[in-house]
RNA sequence: GGUCGGUUGGCCGAGUGGCUAGGCACCGGUCUGCAAAACCGUUUACGGCGGUUCGAAUCCGCCACUGACCUCCA
């Protein structure tokens, strides 16, 4: 494969040539959502980053296999043993089977998704579906000598591991540390460090998802599912992992542990991760309640919303930073984003209607070279959309007769255009005009146009003026060109 | 307190030792009966103080502010 694909490795802090284990085959492994509540803007973050890895992989000519789990099982309220399974928190609040939960959840995130045009992965599997595995998996630590039993549950035995291999080489800490600065929980006599962390955890009489395994009935822990999984699809060794900047640590930093403790071996060559959406300067999350859902966001029902935003829009503002960058919301920059892409479609779509000339008076050549460059380092998709937005300015130019381009040119254009904005940005170029209107009115409402246009013949302003009022009061866009009159409908 | 990052023009957001990022907004213009829309053009930068250099927003040091993680979080 001719090209050389940077990224950025948190492993090394630095940006590597990535070469796969075994090409043309990729693997790729990303931390899905824990299904126990509607996503919001944070949760789109690392869904459109990776989906644009996915795609760009592709695009090179990569046969990848992606794999994005689904969290139903393990992931505690927090670390002590009074700490409650989300969904089954969940499920507790609302009445309703855990499973009921998962799926109400799994099933909004999955509209979520194809409304942002997420591909959806080769594998989605969930925790609870692998619970046998995970056992399996802590047998291999176990058997290994990296972890021990207590009182029904099992845990990681840090300081141990550490020992051998070194614990914190992701996250750039080192135990000591953690022994300072590691809070002190209720219930963690059990552990014979604060910093050592469950593989397995014995249910509580109340603990309703609970399945059978050497040491008791219990529930794997959290970290636990990741590597079972992504060692079952993916091998052993595979490319690429992928999740937020915020599990890092110590999310990601115990999977290395226990994969590394079972296998003897690195299980993963790249950790990509993408930053956080913040608001007001504050990352968006969960715990600090200052989220607004992708829901909210499509219909504008939140307090903080001046509008509704679509899910290009969201998808196109998300696009324009690069994806280790933080990314603050703003009303002021959603509005920026929507005209933004606005303007990049309108240009696509006169692109279909431009007819080529002699030769081109605009510049146009290279653009595919310099959006392929872009992307190569480090997905920078804000660098593909300027080269995007100067391919508009050239579409406008020739459009508004003011150049002319020719028909190789305007055929190359056309296919890069296409190729980065739809393929491989995921951007849906299709026009809104007209949507949900049928027939009828279209021809009523072009008619009302028609006699529009006679009064102005007659100079009856009153008359002309009057039909467009009236129309845009009832939600439609009146935009008088040059030769005609275009309508939508809002 | 520890680890890691950030600070770019009115807003968002790239980049980088010398060469216009881009978008949105503003302003000016074209078009229009008027307007809207559209299109074109254009202004405002690199947190502070030192240092290295022919040259730094870009490298180094100090300071200030700010964020993430260290508990669940995308």
């Amino acid at each position: 494969m001719e090209h050389k694909l940077s990224i950025y490795n948190t492993l090394t802090r630095k940006k590597e040539q990535f070469i796969p284990l075994h090409s043309p085959n990729v693997g790729m492994y990303v931390c899905g959502p824990t299904v126990y509540g509607d996503a919001h803007l944070g949760h789109a973050r690392p869904a459109i980053t990776f989906d644009l890895l996915f795609r760009y992989l592709k695009h090179l000519g990569y046969k990848v296999r992606y794999v994005r789990n689904i969290t139903d099982v393990g992931h505690l309220e927090n670390d002590a043993d009074s700490g409650e399974d989300k969904i089954a928190k969940k499920a507790r609040l609302e009445e309703l089977e855990p499973m009921e939960v998962v799926q109400y959840y799994l099933n909004r995130y999955h509209e979520n998704m194809e409304a942002l045009n997420v591909l959806p992965p080769s594998i989605e599997p969930h925790a609870s579906g692998h619970i046998i595995e995970q056992i399996e998996f802590v047998k291999k630590i176990l058997d290994a000598g990296y972890a021990y039993e207590s009182e029904g549950s099992v845990y990681f035995d840090v300081e141990k591991y550490n020992k051998d291999y070194n614990y914190g080489k992701l996250s750039g800490r080192n135990i000591d540390d953690l022994l300072e600065t590691t809070r002190e929980l209720d219930g963690q006599s059990e552990k014979r460090r604060s910093f050592d962390f469950a593989l397995w955890k014995k249910a509580s009489p109340e603990h309703i998802m609970r399945w059978a395994s050497p040491w008791s009935h219990g529930f794997p822990g959290w970290h636990m599912e990741c590597s079972a999984m992504g060692t079952k699809y993916l091998g052993e060794e595979f490319d690429i992992h992928g999740g937020g900047m915020d599990l890092i640590f110590p999310h990601h930093e115990c999977e290395i542990a226990q994969s590394t403790a079972a296998l003897g071996k690195e299980t993963v060559k790249y950790w990509m991760h993408n930053n956080m959406i913040t608001i007001n300067g504050q990352k968006m999350g969960k715990s600090l309640g200052n989220f607004i859902t992708l829901e909210e966001f499509f219909t504008g029902n939140h307090k903080l919303l001046q509008q509704a935003f679509s899910p290009m829009t969201v998808r196109f503002f998300i696009l324009q930073a690069q994806y280790r960058s933080t990314v603050d919301f703003s009303n002021d920059a959603l509005a920026a984003a929507e005209k933004g892409l606005q303007r990049l479609t309108e240009a696509y779509n006169r692109l279909q209607k431009i007819k080529a000339g002699q030769e081109s008076t605009v510049d146009v050549k290279g653009l595919r070279e310099r959006c392929e460059e872009a992307m190569l380092d480090d997905l920078n998709s804000p660098i593909v959309i300027a080269h995007l937005f100067d391919a508009a300015k050239a579409i406008n130019t020739v459009y508004d007769g003011k150049g002319t381009i020719s028909g190789g040119d305007l055929v190359e254009l056309n296919a890069t255009f296409k190729l980065f904005m739809e393929d491989i940005l995921g951007l849906q170029t299709e026009m809104q005009a007209d949507g949900g209107s049928n027939d009828a009115m279209k021809a009523a409402i072009d008619l009302l146009l028609q006699i529009r246009q006679d009064a102005k013949a007659n100079k009856d302003w009153a008359t002309s003026d009057k039909i467009r009022n009236e129309l845009q009061a009832l939600g439609f866009e009146i935009k008088d060109g040059k030769d005609r009159t275009e309508w939508s409908l809002k």
